[in-house]
DNA sequence: ACAAAAAAGGACAAAATTGTCCTTAATTAA
DNA sequence: TTAATTAAGGACAATTTTGTCCTTTTTTGT
């Protein structure tokens, strides 16, 4: 469904959406140690999300990232990795697939794509913060 | 959502259903021609189907692909190509995702799974023979 | 029997994705 | 000011996915 910088980048955001107490940074260390991922790797998806302005960074000691004081919603994340194929494009495939020229499952799946779009933008990352604060939900294995 | 491989078995399988016209078999020319796909690329593809047991295939003149006569699914396409990850692997990656074990997202994309997983086993090829016969669905541009 | 046609299959090539390493630039604290 | 710390970024490597090419096997029609 997401690629696997998508996962990344989706656990990378509620994380630091949820240890975000008091404007505290945290560094590429702790990030990856916290979604467990390979660091290098993460690196390079935090540039990206910094790129797309969903997070902000600070060098230096005590540097580190957090995320944009705006409210942010997965659809958003998922867009700034993965691009907006997943919600828009036709899942057959074809370059022109439309109403008026639709593939054969396109109104089978137009509810289906509705329903991701549906989820993925009005799901908010403050809504998910708060169970991987209590430790009910988790990021990792 | 579907791999590349994957969107091409199901133009190939949809095609061919729709082609079934007295028993008559498809050489991988005429497949890959009708679904606009890199004809060596189909042929791999093709192997995989008959290996899955979703057609069947006859060597020499005359030779060709026809589908396998009982009723197939989407979701039984897409199982012989992606696998099931899909429909039952976490979208986060979490190796362990569960209701004991849940990552953030989990009740969110529960229900948009399932609408997916509704729509993939509850779709046969044969609902989709129509539109493909009758011109008013596309399997290429 | 033989030539032609078609799928099967192995080996390889290209491209995209995932992942690593190392240097540079910026910032902080002493 | 200097050393330590951290993100930025370029180059490269490994893996997976996508795609190609060529040979072999099977079957058909003559």
């Amino acid at each position: 469904m997401f690629s696997k910088a998508c996962e990344y980048a989706l656990k990378i955001m509620i994380y630091l959406c949820s240890v975000e107490e008091e404007q505290k940074l945290a560094g590429l260390k702790d990030v990856a140690q916290a979604i467990d991922s390979p660091t290098a790797f993460t690196a390079k998806i935090l540039q990206k999300l910094v790129r797309a302005q969903l997070l902000e960074s600070l060098r230096g000691p005590s540097g580190g990232f957090k995320v944009v004081t705006r409210q942010i919603s997965l659809l958003e994340v998922v867009n700034a990795i993965d691009g907006d194929r997943l919600v828009t494009g036709c899942v057959l495939g074809l370059k022109e697939c439309s109403g008026i020229h639709p593939c054969p499952v396109h109104d089978k799946f137009m509810a289906v794509r509705d329903h991701l779009n549906g989820v993925l933008s009005t799901t908010y990352l403050k809504d998910l913060r708060g169970g991987v604060i209590t430790g009910n939900r988790f990021l990792r294995m």
